[in-house]
DNA sequence: ACCTGAACACCGTTCAAGT
DNA sequence: ACCTGAACACCGTTCAAGT
């Protein structure tokens, strides 16, 4: 306190006014949750990492909920950006393929984001809502063009979306927990004599179901319903 | 069950020896857990509500993880329970149906077994792991009985399970946060006007995407596809 | 062998200041 | 207007006992 202080030591020096910023704390925040991981997140550690005061953030974000729903803002700013451009007269098959595939891809480069926008959900602002809608809207547009009844477009949207979340998802909190591999699980089983065909496929496949080979099967098997649905329906007018 | 304690005063008496085990601790957690929510299940909390001193439990559980670990085994054992019986003789698709419905139907009203085993994925005992493979295998059985490839009927399993995980995460999540409802989702957005079909859809459907009509129409889609992958295959020895 | 409170390190948050 | 430490309530966990 007494004397502008060198950096040695632990001790920290006053940071002078406006040295911080709400922009400053986000990007430190999200350097923290990429390091150790979000819901290790801490408002100490994040201030250690920023080099302030714990209490200095609390100026900036009355809660630390508040400064995990700007970062959230700012994720999903990121994963916009990210999502490829639709290219027009495209199948609605490869749009829906391209788009989700670069969702999950997002996500699984981005673990941060994920458990931000997919396991916490804290509430999007206005402009994110909008954004994410935006989005939607248009993939709606391409399979109500080429076919699909506006509720049929929606049900689709929501299946293929809810699996590729759900592929994320159940991904992410196995990697979470100590991630068991193939090896613990197998090895945890005394017995699987009564298990003839897991057994086998234990061998060949990670039980998870959420490889890459395992997206592209459930993918493929829901475009493939979808074209049937979009056979059987009424033809339009 | 019997609780011999007073609730006034705030004062309480030295429990006997014996008085206190393993399986009332693990009851008492879910009431907590039922009443309030599992992350908000605290050590000090769960004592309170058994009427011991904090660091009685400790004596029974090691760390925190460890009956949580131990609520996740009583959760898988309920669990299989609670799924149906195979009737013999049954078709490869009312057997995934039938199976997977009752999985959601389980999760979504015992959302904090939700909670244990699909979003915290606490690791399982050998027991637990034991019995849930012992449930996939005999609907794997199923499958192959009718024709799947063994490598397509884990496919077929992997991508059923993960869509309705997928389903029922969705939903917790949305409700373990603030449950943004239809009205505070559309109020959010000034202007509907750039998105004339999300415009006309959200006064129809609630726009998670994890509704029973959302559920059936994706499962409906995904049995389709399979019945088609099937089809493809080529045909037993 | 079982149950206990005191005590510690950590967290989120408030408050009454300092500059 | 911005930054600060002291202080509080809460949590998970350890320890050195009590019975």
């Amino acid at each position: 306190m007494s004397k502008p202080e060198s950096t040695d030591g632990g001790q920290r020096t006053r940071r002078n006014r406006g040295s911080l910023s709400a922009q400053e704390i986000i990007n430190g925040a999200f350097e923290v949750a990429e390091g150790i991981s979000l819901d290790k997140l801490s408002m100490p550690e994040l201030a250690r990492h920023l080099g302030v005061g714990v209490t200095s953030i609390y100026w900036y974000f009355r809660k630390k909920e508040e400064l995990l729903n700007a970062m959230t803002d700012v994720a999903v700013e990121r994963f916009v950006r990210a999502m490829p451009p639709l290219t027009p007269g495209e199948t609605w098959q490869r749009a829906l393929r391209v788009h989700f595939a670069a969702q999950r891809e997002f996500y699984g480069a981005h673990a941060t984001m994920a458990d931000l926008m997919l396991i916490r959900t804290s509430t999007y602002s206005r402009d994110a809502t909008r954004r994410v809608f935006e989005l939607e809207e248009a993939l709606l547009a391409i399979l109500i063009g080429q076919g699909f009844t506006p509720d049929n477009a929606l049900h689709v949207y929501n299946a293929i979306s809810v699996y590729t979340r759900g592929n994320i998802i159940h991904d992410r909190i196995l990697r979470l927990s100590d991630t068991p591999t193939l090896d613990t699980r197998s090895r945890r089983l005394s017995d699987w004599r009564s298990m003839p065909i897991l057994a086998a496929l234990t061998a060949k496949y990670p039980l998870a179901g959420t490889s890459d080979e395992d997206y592209a099967f459930g993918v493929g098997r829901l475009l493939c319903g979808f074209e049937i649905l979009l056979a059987e329906q009424p033809e339009a007018v």
